[in-house]
DNA sequence: TTGTGTGCAAAAGCTTTGCATGTTG
DNA sequence: CAACATGCAAAGCTTTTGCACACAA
């Protein structure tokens, strides 16, 4: 599904234990236990390659023989985003899809109306946006979501 | 909630006739039928000043005693974004709003994470952000979605 | 008159919650 | 061992669907 081109840095290797280190920091700093799911769900996030949602993690696992429930899925998830560990979107449609982003570099999407595709694409112009318009309506930016809508010119493959 | 400042260009008064009038020949082009409900809908969303959302609408009718069913509202507001009389939107939950679209300058979203307050702009960049990227990805690109969210800095009010 | 549109209620899909049990710190 | 996290199932919310009846063309 999601596809990178020339517009799209993709990271260098991260480690999954640098990761890791983010969130089980992030975790004392909040209070929060370290708990076998919690480390089970990042690592199966670090391992996929696409945008997910929620139920599809939770079926992988399952299938994998891992033992969670949706609740714990949900609840880390939260956590994650809190961390800023992955992102949340929706495109279009009333699912929440998410995306790792440790490591990443900041993009936005293109999504085929059609078959569904979803493309990255980075932009620079976006933030020189997020500034001006901060500024002229006196908000804090802190974070913004871009989709474009449309066709696969090629037809959808 | 929804305010305008320079940025962003409200239309001299749009008449409802003309709006009534693009529906009613939508629907006669597609052989569809022109009911009461339809109408009725699209009255009430044109008098409406803010973004919204079906239960809203629905709720809204029920109280001033308008006989409609949530069945025929998802309908219509359906016939009502295919007709570009309305659009869609997800400011980042699981829920879709609308607002009315006709005559009224394309614009995006600033939402605030505290108070949801919703602030529309206008920037031109992000026509060309969209030619950019469609040309460069081989897409089409039909329409966009962009929502700037953060804080009001004089706090929210 | 014919078939599309409607209302109502039930079902579906995603997400959250309540409660008893398990486990981390 | 106390508080927090988990699993499970039920409930919640938004949206869709099925079906009998109504009504636009």
């Amino acid at each position: 599904m999601s596809t990178s081109g020339s517009q799209v840095s993709h990271p260098g290797k991260v480690s999954f234990d640098e990761v890791k280190e983010i969130f089980s920091n992030h975790l004392t700093e909040h209070n929060l236990r370290r708990t076998p799911e919690r480390f089970a769900i990042l690592e199966e996030i670090y391992n996929r390659t696409d945008h997910f949602d929620a139920e599809a993690l939770y079926i992988h696992m399952k299938t994998s023989n891992y033992r969670v429930s949706r609740a714990t899925v949900y609840n880390t998830l939260e956590l994650l985003v809190n961390c800023d560990l992955i992102t949340r979107h929706q495109f279009g449609k009333n699912l929440t899809q998410y995306e790792k982003s440790y490591g990443f570099k900041q993009h936005d999407h293109l999504i085929c109306v059609e078959c569904g595709k979803v493309i990255e694409f980075c932009d620079p112009r976006i933030q020189q946006i997020k500034s001006t318009m901060g500024e002229l309506l006196h908000f804090d930016v802190l974070y913004h979501e871009l989709n474009l809508f449309g066709r696969c010119k090629d037809g959808c493959k």
